[in-house]
DNA sequence: AGCACGCCGACT
DNA sequence: GTCGGCGTGCTC
């Protein structure tokens, strides 16, 4: 009897593969297999044996070496990520891509996951006592005299110490060595007490630990979420099960993995993409080990195997970076409650501004609701105030009135944040004299000026070019920076405060490693000073001595075209506001605006996100609008424009008739031109998601095999979260 | 996605 | 005469 595996490979291909037998070995569900794959060799995950192949048995090779004893992805793993690849319009083997790290896509065994030591040889006591070495060499030779040290307290006590080991090792004067991942000592901190709200709210989740039941923890920043985390987490480690705890960005990482590392004192393992693919592979193995008890990740952590599993966390999930933009596009936060629910754990879902979505669930009684209202320590809430600019004087874009809050603030020895979500020194460069404006080439959009650098930039494509020093047009010398980025800010508020430090902080301050984080710590103390920034100063980081936030620009996101954009700035405004007054001092927010009638400002100043959240949904449910109605974004570019209408035209025709779908489109994206290339996209909209997947499958088919299909790049987006 | 195969322009 | 352009087709 002849049996067939089928094999998911790494190829953005709609199909698994099937390959007889290897020779000699096992390979079972789940583990990884070396095949022959054209006049390459992959690495696939066997999905299913079969008795009958699906093509014909005179195609079948055979497949070359099991790479696992055993399988390497549980049955719920596996589950997960076909329903996933499914779910997302994925290949196969694209689930299976983004779920392994990299170095379990390499034909090798499993590396060791025990925790990794260094020491020095015989050799290496030598050549310390004889002190032929200088510099780096010599000082970790000097560190190590004393006896092995693990890899990450090497890391602690010397910079680049991995490069100069990797040196001597090479010497023979250091060697490495696996130890079994240490039981770390015990908690030195402990709980801090928990306040009532929290005390419920903790109650409430640990009674559901065992079985599935998704929760939304509603809690602005300062409102203690993340004590609710560690207490549940502790009960969790109690039970000794494991814990996921999911993060939008790395950024946030740190300081979480302290304070966990502090009050929990057991294997905390952190997952995301700037770790090196050794260190991801040896986390992921010891999750899967379940030696891993607490696993702190980004987006692709969702993916860690969890095989004693007592708890789901997603951190500020409603976050966009939940959500894979590129590739496969899946939304982690989505696939934590399809985890939870096939491991049977509870999923708490945290946020001080929770997503439309999400509240829609508690609407419909699918999760249950939990509130932290009350900041611990009695900190009052900021007064949030509108400021009219129409008719006022303005300085480089600031109104006298805020330009007076931030003197009385920073008189009185306390710091004041203008947020502004644009970078560089204006958005536009315009002639005075003919009305031309430098514009992208490329994409045909306003490009910034950015003074520092002296460039124009295109900040979609990133084209630049030297600032011209008069028109092009018409030869006039008038070239006028139109509009404020956080550059000029900065400027205009140094000339205006010289004797407060203003500190700008945005992408091209904080490009460098570690900057943000040395800028930031320059503020910790009793100092005045004026932070100008961008989103990055919108979350973590506990600023004492602000008291202050000036919020400037912010009707750019009252007149956009996407329907998203009421929900991203009411959470934007909330969360950039929840910066101000954190410790004993009140807090006071100042919103800018020139519409200060719009009720969108309105509802969120006197009534607070929830009820604007409130106000944003019924207008969906109105218009039948995502989570009322599901989504699927149809995109497509290519050189030339007729190329793109072609392909769209032919994706409508292919449509299946006679299904509960609207359709938007063909249309223009909403940036038609990026970076020289035409744009187009169709929408599919349903308020059945059963009958909309039902019909994906057949119709992604339909599409790849459109000839018009092969001349530019497609892809499809389930659930799209912005329609660009 | 890779990576071949396969037919038409400007170079040693 | 050949190097190489990217259109077309395939990978179990």
């Amino acid at each position: 009897m002849p049996a067939v595996l089928r094999v998911a490979l790494p190829v953005p291909l709609p199909s698994l593969f099937d390959y007889l037998p290897p020779a000699s070995g096992e390979a079972s569900v789940g583990s990884r297999v070396l095949v022959p794959f054209g006049r390459h060799r992959l690495v696939g995950v066997v999905v299913a044996i079969d008795a009958e192949a699906a093509v014909d048995d005179s195609r079948l090779k055979q497949a070359l070496r099991p790479l696992d004893d055993e399988a390497l992805l549980d049955a719920e793993l596996m589950q997960t990520l076909a329903w996933a690849a499914d779910y997302w319009l994925g290949a196969p083997g694209e689930a299976y891509a983004n779920a392994l790290p990299l170095a379990l896509r390499e034909p090798r065994p499993l590396p060791p996951i025990g925790d990794e030591y260094w020491s020095l040889t015989d050799a290496g006591h030598r050549a310390h006592a004889a002190g032929n070495r200088r510099g780096g060499s010599k000082a970790l030779l000097a560190l190590l005299t004393a006896g092995a040290l693990s890899a990450q307290e090497l890391g602690e006590r010397h910079r680049g110490w991995r490069e100069v080991a990797r040196r001597l090792a090479a010497a023979g004067l250091l060697e490495r060595s696996e130890r079994p991942p240490l039981e770390r000592p015990p908690p030195a901190s402990p709980a801090p007490p928990l306040n009532d709200e929290q005390q419920q709210a903790v109650a409430a989740v640990g009674a559901s630990l065992g079985r599935y039941q998704p929760f939304l923890l509603d809690g602005v920043t300062g409102s203690g979420k993340t004590e609710v985390y560690l207490a549940l987490i502790e009960q969790v480690l109690a039970q000794d099960k494991q814990a996921l705890l999911l993060v939008p960005e790395i950024g946030l990482a740190p300081q979480t993995v302290r304070r966990l590392r502090e009050r929990l004192g057991v294997g905390v393992e952190v997952l995301h993409s700037n770790l090196s693919e050794g260190d991801r592979a040896r986390a992921w193995l010891r999750a899967r080990a379940g030696s891993a008890r607490v696993i702190l990740g980004t987006r692709s952590a969702v993916f860690t195997p969890l095989p004693r599993a007592g708890l789901i966390i997603v951190d500020e999930e409603h976050d966009a970076a939940y959500k894979q933009q590129e590739g496969f596009r899946y939304h982690a936060r989505d696939l934590a409650l399809v985890r939870a629910r096939a491991l049977g754990v509870p999923v708490l879902l945290g946020s001080g501004t929770p997503s439309l979505e999400s509240l829609a669930n508690v609407e419909a009684g699918r999760y249950r609701s939990l509130h932290l209202r009350a900041r611990p320590g009695a900190v009052q809430p900021p007064t949030v105030q509108i400021v009219d600019m129409r008719a006022q004087h303005l300085e480089h874009g600031l109104s006298p009135a805020l330009l007076a809050a931030v003197a009385e603030t920073v008189a009185r020895g306390e710091q004041a944040l203008v947020f502004r979500n644009r970078r560089g020194y204006a958005p536009v460069l315009l002639c005075h004299a003919c009305g031309w404006h430098a514009a992208c080439p490329r994409c045909e959009r306003p490009l910034t000026l950015h003074a520092g650098r002296r460039q124009l930039v295109c900040h979609h494509c990133d084209y630049r070019q030297r600032v011209p020093s008069a028109c092009p047009s018409c030869g006039a010398g008038e070239l006028k920076a139109q509009g404020q980025g956080t550059e000029r800010l900065e400027e205009a508020l140094l000339a205006r405060f010289p004797q407060v430090p203003v500190l700008r902080v945005d992408r091209e301050t904080t490009r460098r490693r570690d900057a943000f984080e040395e800028l930031l710590a320059t503020l910790r103390d009793d100092q005045p000073a004026i932070l100008v920034g961008t989103q990055m100063l919108a979350k973590g980081h506990d600023l004492p001595n602000l008291t202050l936030v000036a919020i400037v620009g912010v009707d750019e996101g009252l007149h956009s075209i996407d329907f998203r954009a009421g929900e991203r700035l009411a959470q934007l405004v909330v969360q950039v506001a929840g910066r101000a007054g954190r410790a004993r001092k009140p807090g006071r927010v100042l919103l800018q605006t020139h519409q200060p009638e719009h009720p969108l400002l309105r509802g969120l100043l006197a009534q607070g996100y929830a009820a604007a959240a409130r106000e944003l949904l019924a207008e969906r449910r109105l218009i039948q609008l995502p989570p009322y109605s599901h989504q699927v974004l149809l995109r497509a570019e290519a050189a030339q424009r007729e190329q793109v209408e072609t392909f769209l035209a032919a994706a409508h025709a292919a449509l299946p008739t006679g299904a509960p779908i609207e359709v938007a489109g063909p249309m223009p994206a909403p940036m038609p031109l990026r970076a020289g290339r035409q744009r187009g996209q169709l929408l599919l909209e349903s308020t059945s998601r059963q009958a909309l997947h039902a019909m994906l499958r057949p119709w992604q088919l339909a599409l790849a095999a459109l000839p018009s299909a092969r001349k530019l790049r497609w892809s499809l987006d389930v659930d799209p979260i912005d329609l660009y």
